[in-house]
DNA sequence: GAGGCTCGTGCAAACGATTGCGCAACTCTT
DNA sequence: AAGAGTTGCGCAATCGTTTGCACGAGCCTC
């Protein structure tokens, strides 16, 4: 690279010389900390000429030597997948006021790449991870915790480690809407699963299996339709697999609005309806979920408020000496009420 | 921070005391472009122990040292907005694999914010910088181009400068979107423009113009309103004034997709369907649009593409010595008809 | 008034990797 | 067989900041 007009930056060298003083006064003239340790004047008049010279200090010298970078890293599955940004600013709405950058890697849930990635994110001496990639248990990510890094998981826990956790509580959310579709009407209700090694795949079904149990409700063997991704056509091929299971079920309840959207699509090619022959509920509240028709009913996750508590639980790791983080923070849903959940159908709904 | 079990890193020199040559000789030996002047012997043995011991390079000591982090900034408006995740693909889809991590930070288009979050950069001493934040002109960023740090732009141009760009044909859209229309039918389209201090904004506006004029068609001041921000609000803002100017329009085309959403709900709200009393046309073609009804034709713009083109450049410019780089890049568009465009009514189409 | 404070600042050694330079130990030439 | 050239590796400085330690000056105390 040439870098023919880069005039280099200011550095505490250059505001040491041109006030006079060693550049650890400058340094420590700087420091909020080590500030008290110098007279009012000498910490004035190097605090001007630091804003005069325009002087940015190297956080690569500074990070080189005391470890601390004020970088955290950032491990999801795909920023395309729309409840990450969401996730993502409320991270951010803590980390940057207090001076944080953030790496994010994408891991598309390989953990081929979530090792290189991890690598990548330790390399730059990041000082905290957070961790909302969806795969149940990963030997690279609890040998980092190992390690000491601090670090949080968002949605989902890493089994038998202490590594906190922040997460939605699904299994409320699976219960309400399981609810609200028995009071609708519901007893035949199936359950469309997410991916049994993504954590909120496994807790959601759980749930769905105990609430439904609870009920009282009846639950053949295909009335729980597992997918392998969180994804419209996955939501399709499950939904086929339902329908010609041949079970008369009356609602869908969806693990995730997705899986929703694309049973929904396999319904209307069948000349199904819904909510008047099938009701379908999602999970998520993703956002323009909203503008598509037929507007979904689903379970409202605080997608923001998510990243907001894992950001500060991992700034508290990193900065308080001993802090007592609770091993798992759980955020309350909210069932949103919209137009693809009718009472079912008296007479036989299964037109083909 | 207290770590405990923290555990020091691997380092050059512990690789060193291990094999029994000098720390320079293994820094030597493990980059490939300076292990030609070593034994190959010499060069498998601190390769195998380097790999043994896990050893991992501290990035923030080399990049002190050499002035290069492999690190890259984003400077983008908004992660929550969806065309922004697929470009981030694309940008990763090129720098990852070369080695480079990213870190993504969010303007809100607040210049105030810029100007905190590119200072955060460079003190992080990013080798580059890829740009897509929409307001048009900024000093800052200049100034950091003329500091010598290598930077592309995206979905916009730097007025002035030659900051390398990369942009979608966006004058090409509007054109082909709008003799679309035209040969439908149309004669009397209006336009919902986006902000003004977008550069996409004043670029499809400008077109917009221009093509009505090649085409003949009746342009009235009426005919343009332009939206504060590219959000359904101020679709749905603009749309109201467009009605209320009393213009006997019988098409839109929208500079966005989401201000076509807006616009659609307002005409909705006064008993107007699209398209059979008015055709809307979108821009972008953002995820998920397609299961919106009526679903948006529009211009579909190749997110990951622009991503990616501007990573490939930004690569050239900071690894070639004599980059020739074109001042802007231009990725073609594609009309992607769906069901919100038909032919007008011979008769009145104004109901209320 | 001498010894022991505190206070403010300078000194220099880190942190880990890179790289120009130098110096042995070779190989080749004549 | 001696000089010249080459090859392979070590030495030490350097990047910019931080921080334990030392040191001189001033102050207080007995």
């Amino acid at each position: 690279m040439v870098q023919t007009g880069m005039k280099k930056a200011i550095t505490l060298r250059d505001i040491a010389r041109e006030t006079g003083v060693h550049v650890s006064t400058v340094s420590r003239a700087l420091d909020a900390r080590t500030q008290a340790s110098l007279t009012a004047e000498v910490v004035e008049r190097v605090r001007a000429t630091a804003e005069r010279m325009g002087y940015r200090p190297n956080r690569l010298a500074s990070g080189l030597r005391t470890n601390r970078t004020m970088t955290v890293g950032l491990v999801i599955p795909d920023i395309t997948n729309a409840v990450f940004p969401l996730i993502v600013r409320g991270i951010e709405s803590v980390l940057e006021p207090l001076g944080y950058a953030s790496i994010i890697v994408n891991t598309d849930n390989l953990s081929e790449r979530e090792h290189r990635l991890v690598d990548l994110l330790q390399e730059r001496g990041v000082d905290g991870v957070i961790h909302a990639a969806a795969t149940r248990n990963d030997p690279k990510i609890v040998e980092m915790a190992a390690r000491g890094i601090p670090m949080v998981t968002v949605n989902r826990s890493i089994e038998h480690s202490d590594i906190p956790a922040v997460v939605s509580d699904d299994a409320r959310g699976v219960q309400m809407m399981l609810q609200y579709l028995y009071d609708q009407g519901h007893r035949r209700i199936a359950h469309l699963s997410g991916p049994a090694q993504s954590s909120t795949g496994q807790a959601r079904r759980q749930a769905f299996v105990e609430a439904a149990q609870a009920l009282g409700l009846e639950l053949p063997q295909a009335a729980i339709v597992e997918s392998a991704r969180y994804e419209e056509d996955e939501g399709r091929r499950a939904a086929l697999r339902l329908l010609d299971s041949g079970w008369p079920f009356t609602a869908i309840l969806c693990a995730n609005d997705r899986l929703a959207l694309g049973a929904i699509a396999v319904l209307r090619a069948r000349g199904l309806d819904c909510p008047a022959d099938v009701s379908v509920t999602g999970f998520n509240d993703m956002p323009l979920l909203d503008l598509i028709l037929p507007r979904l009913t689903t379970i409202r996750i605080q997608q923001f408020e998510v990243g907001k508590a894992s950001a500060e639980i991992l700034v508290r790791i990193m900065t308080e000496t001993t802090p007592r983080i609770p091993r798992e923070t759980v955020l309350p849903v909210f069932l949103v009420e919209r137009d693809s959940v009718a009472p079912p159908r008296a007479a036989s709904r299964r037109a083909c």
